[in-house]
RNA sequence: GCCCUUAUAGCUCAAUGGAUAGAGCGCGAGUUUCCGGAACUCGAAAUAGAGGUUCGAGUCCUCUUAAGGGCACCA
């Protein structure tokens, strides 16, 4: 990755610089490298020297001039490959100063051209990195009671932790995904009561009337416990298939209970002596670990609350099943619960492997106007409804566009209305384009020719302006990868896919690719044929379709 | 009352503290000898308000306004 090979001149001139112009000793500050909003600055810029004139107090122009100075491009190669034939400084056009301290790189159009080969080389593993060092990870998602269908709102987390999931996959983590069902508690009781039709009943729908005719038992627990299983059957998991989510397991809460895993956590806890009694109940002391209060973890009536059993949980997930790290993408309703969560894995030294991210509401809009979106009360659009509608890949694909903090307006009209126009068809109609344009090449077998002539000494240079801004979205995608990897925010990969679209569609505007010109064909069929493989590892780490028609 | 999110173009959303704030839809004006016009080109249009920090703020801090969520021996 070229950026990450820019980060380490810099850090290197940095650090030769420290020593021999015997400026004060500081820690290093992380090399940011992006890409200037101005292509007239280059492809990559950095802003090291601002950082550095406030910690040394020096004008940030003259690190700057003094850096370049110092800039070894000779690391970009392994020592052994140093040769004077292939220098490394034919990877950059130029590198500049600009005010107030940037530091500008601009690529060769040599190290551009190189790029199609490599990717063409590479081919559906180009974007995949070693940074998770075969860690392993899990990722739960979804995880709604198994009380009703999934909703709009209750599957939002089923596109953004599965494409997540698969990004760190794509990072070199060993990943699972998990649906965590709530199969024990209250909820599960009320359900029983709504199947039974008594005076505590509070599910209503179609589904339930459905549910009341098929279960014959009368106890309310156990009609509930049916009721769950076939929810969840019949309901959540085809859903999930729908929506083109494989989870690895479907962990189910009443199993902690069952195998005496809730008890011993409890057990352990008193042992560590934070767990106390008071008014008949049993508290855990998670305000020792910044939460507002204690919690209670067994009732006075003995049940075991929400609490006890996720502590439970989550030390099978960290103790049994050894993950390094778990993910888990919860409903901004549960805020609260992540101090007394994020407390008891502490106590158990797993603090730092739990991260949390939460996802904001969708609200329903009809005819402008927002309603509260209400499983109880029957005001809700399930996600099946919408998929009917509209399609998995214009569903992912709207989903993954979200931030996780926005608090998504949603209306059902209009998503069916808009669909048709959804930017989706933009990406896979670059796609379908290419696939066209490859079965024309003669001699070609299969529709997607896989064993692309990788083009020999003679390639053709490329060097139209919309060719090479082509190479330059393409080498973007391990990069996109990598910044997923950082801050969870996989709305990067739609809107990479949509860049990476328009720049094609530019380029196939100006360009003709299949012309008189064999060798410029020949090129330019090179660079097709890399763009196909680059969109087609994207929308398949989106989970969404790479077709060669449409 | 306290805590967490959010407020960007008419609408739905982007933008690791960087240089001229981007898309799609909608609106206005255009593009066909040729590989798929589901495309391309051009245009109008936005950082809720007030302070502050910074060489630099949509982004960080404070306050105001508005929206959503949480503050259970529910899950």
């Amino acid at each position: 990755m070229i950026r990450e090979e820019i980060r380490e001149i810099i850090q290197e001139a940095v650090r030769r610089v420290q020593q021999e112009e015997k400026w004060p000793g500081f820690k290093i500050p992380e090399i940011q490298i992006e890409h200037p909003e101005n292509a007239g600055f280059g492809d990559y810029s950095t802003n090291i020297s601002m950082i550095l004139a406030g910690l040394i107090k020096k004008n940030p122009m003259e690190i700057a001039k003094l850096l370049i100075k110092y800039l070894d491009l000779g690391v970009l190669l392994p020592i052994r490959r140093r040769t004077p034939k292939s220098s490394p400084k034919s990877k950059f056009k130029k590198i500049e100063i600009a005010r107030p301290g940037f530091i500008n790189f601009t690529l060769s159009k040599d190290y551009l051209q190189k790029q199609i080969k490599e990717i063409l080389k590479q081919g559906d593993k180009f974007g995949q990195l070693k940074i998770g060092k075969n860690k392993k990870v899990q990722v739960e998602f979804i995880s709604a009671n198994p009380t009703g269908p999934l909703t709009v709102g209750n599957a939002r987390g089923g596109p953004f932790g599965d494409v997540l999931a698969n990004v760190l996959k794509m990072a070199g983590f060993r990943v699972e995904k998990a649906y965590y069902v709530n199969d024990y508690g209250m909820q599960i009781l009320t359900l029983g009561h709504s199947v039974l039709k008594d005076k505590e009943a509070k599910y209503k729908g179609a589904y339930i009337d459905e549910l009341s005719k098929r279960i014959k038992e009368k106890d309310p627990e156990k009609a509930g416990q049916k009721a769950a299983k076939i929810i969840l059957k019949e309901m959540i998991q085809k859903t999930t298939v729908r929506l083109g989510i494989k989870f690895d397991e479907w962990f189910s809460e009443q199993t902690l209970y069952d195998s005496g895993q809730v008890e011993k956590a409890l057990i352990t806890l008193k042992k560590k002596n934070l767990i106390y009694e008071k008014e008949g109940a049993l508290w855990f002391k998670s305000s020792k670990f910044g939460d507002e209060k204690d919690r209670v973890v067994v009732k006075a009536n003995d049940f075991k609350t929400y609490l006890a059993g996720d502590i439970a949980h989550h030390l099978y997930k960290f103790e049994k099943k050894k993950f390094d790290k778990v993910i888990n993408i919860w409903g901004a309703d549960h805020y609260g619960d992540m101090k007394r969560l994020k407390g008891a894995m502490e106590s158990f030294g797993h603090k730092d492997k739990l991260k949390i991210i939460f996802l904001q509401f969708v609200s329903l809009l009809e005819k402008g106007e927002g309603i509260k979106m209400s499983k109880r009360a029957g005001v809700y659009v399930t996600m099946d409804e919408l998929l009917d509608k509209v399609g998995i890949d214009a569903v992912r694909f709207f989903f993954l566009q979200k931030s996780p903090d926005t608090h998504l307006n949603f209306d059902l009209s209009l998503a069916k209305e808009q669909s048709e126009k959804n930017p989706v068809y933009y990406v896979q109609y670059a796609h379908a384009r290419i696939c066209s344009i490859l079965r024309k090449i003669p001699n070609q077998k299969s529709q997607i020719p896989n064993k692309f002539q990788i083009p020999n000494s003679k390639f053709k240079n490329l060097t139209n302006h919309f060719e090479l801004n082509l190479i330059r979205q393409l080498i973007r995608f391990p990069e996109i990868i990598e910044d997923i990897i950082k801050d969870y925010q996989v709305q990067r990969l739609p809107y990479y896919a949509l860049d990476l679209a328009a720049a094609f569609h530019k380029f196939y505007k100006d360009c003709r690719v299949l012309s008189e010109d064999k060798l410029l064909t020949q090129a330019r069929l090179a660079l097709v044929k890399a763009t196909q493989i680059v969109l087609k590892n994207t929308l398949e780490i989106m989970g969404i379709r790479a077709p060669s028609k449409m």
